[in-house]
DNA sequence: CGTGCGATTGAACTATATCAAATTCGGTGG
DNA sequence: CCACCGAATTTGATATAGTTCAATCGCACG
């Protein structure tokens, strides 16, 4: 794919979230990449790392996470198309997580120096990737009243309601209801805070239940209002512009 | 207490993660403030809310929270002297959780439009502030971490090693040891992701561990290497400046 | 000197973890 | 195309960390 079509799907992104001129998509348009085919569970970024680039992820999925004293790992986020997840380098000397591929990803580099002269010379962009990092952080909040208030039942529900709802916003969902799920019953049971064995137990109640199917790394969305309060999940924290929140699936 | 001193804590805070110039400093100084008192469990920002302007806490304690589904409170974070807690809040429309104090505090409110000059005018201050939403970032996620993948025991520890480092990097920390804590084992439970009960439980094996001392509103660290350890608390998340860094309390 | 909130205790209950084994699946080499 | 391999999923059984409920205690404050 070239590297046109590839910056579409950040420019996506970042009008899921924020207004653009199309003079500011020119310039994106004009942004020096260097864009890399990863394959999975790859080291982007590891804690302790003082990067000089920042990432966008193009295509694939991939995670933040940081591995605690007893040895387990703690998945904080997951990325999809479009997403710059690790912006905040900017700002940071060294990494306080590491960054990883889930599945086989394409990402482009782009140099610091790059995005602060960006940043300097285009007011909205800058605001644009401001408000990017900010609803990063709007997503951890999220997270931590995930693990720390729900049961595993509920938890599971609203990370598939985040991925389907941050996978739609960037035009990921065919059909209303369908889109990639690269992860692992071990990713969704880090990324949760459950052991594997919970984990594939309550994705079992979920399919049980008929909310969702899940089949060769595909998700399918069976029955979203179910699904939404299974997982107790309201879109507001994603900050979405409101075209870019994707309707109501239809039920089959 | 004068709006001159409690400007310096703002600027306390700000040099723990950033450099001033002198200039920012006097900049700083000239911020035009509401100062206001408010009782404990007041709330300062509902979720919905649309603010027109930030807040700074000069002392006390609050805290973000979301409520769940279920009816439980989940505390996302705590903020200390100086923090900046809603300066996201410029970003966005309607905020996605709510702003409470834990005990009676003073904060200073500034208007949206007086910080969007300020950091347009100073791009050093812009810088600071930026970087200290980031760090907000970066404590959730760590409470991601902490919730998701620690034992009782250790998310407790994380917590009482947390405030204090974070005290302690704004001059909050007398003896090297003592800090406030106006926790209610309650705040305490709905921080950890734990019940009542269980919270309580922890923080009496904290005791009996001789890790710490509890007591009026105060924490005394007693071991902090032993504390550290039992919280698996590494201080590089908070991304504090060399010397803000508190030194390893003496042990008594 | 009561009143009420916060801390503490005990006991019963349950959600989730852990361990270990079996099964299915996707891919690879022959 | 088949056989095989390792990884991922699933299952069952047992163990335990943490919850819930209910009562008591302590103490600051009016």
């Amino acid at each position: 794919m070239s590297q046109e079509q590839h910056v579409e799907k950040l420019i996506r992104h970042l009008e899921s979230i924020h207004d653009l001129s199309a003079r500011d998509r020119e310039t994106l348009r004009a942004l020096p990449l260097k864009i890399s085919a990863l394959p999975a569970r790859h080291d982007i970024v590891r804690e302790g790392d003082r990067p000089t680039r920042c990432c966008i992820l193009f295509d694939g999925m991939i995670c933040w996470n940081k591995t605690t004293g007893e040895g387990s790992r703690q998945i904080l986020s997951f990325h999809v198309s479009g997403d710059l997840p690790d912006l905040h380098s900017l700002h940071f000397g060294a990494m306080d997580s590491s960054l990883q591929t889930i599945s086989p990803s394409t990402v482009g580099f782009v140099a610091h120096d790059v995005v602060r002269a960006l940043t300097k010379d285009h007011p909205t962009i800058a605001s644009a990737l401001w408000r990017s990092t900010l609803i990063d952080a709007a997503i951890f909040r999220e997270w931590v009243a995930n693990v720390g208030g729900r049961k595993a039942y509920g938890r599971v529900a609203h990370l598939l309601c985040e991925l389907f709802v941050r996978l739609a916003a960037v035009g990921r969902v065919r059909d209303g209801r369908r889109c990639e799920l690269p992860l692992t019953q071990n990713d969704i049971a880090d990324a949760t805070g459950l052991s594997v064995v919970h984990a594939n137990r309550s994705l079992q109640a979920l399919r049980r239940d008929n909310l969702v199917r899940i089949d060769k790394a595909e998700l399918e969305v069976l029955d979203w209002p179910r699904l939404k309060e299974a997982g107790d999940f309201d879109v507001s924290y994603l900050h979405l512009n409101a075209a870019a929140i994707p309707p109501t699936p239809v039920q089959i």
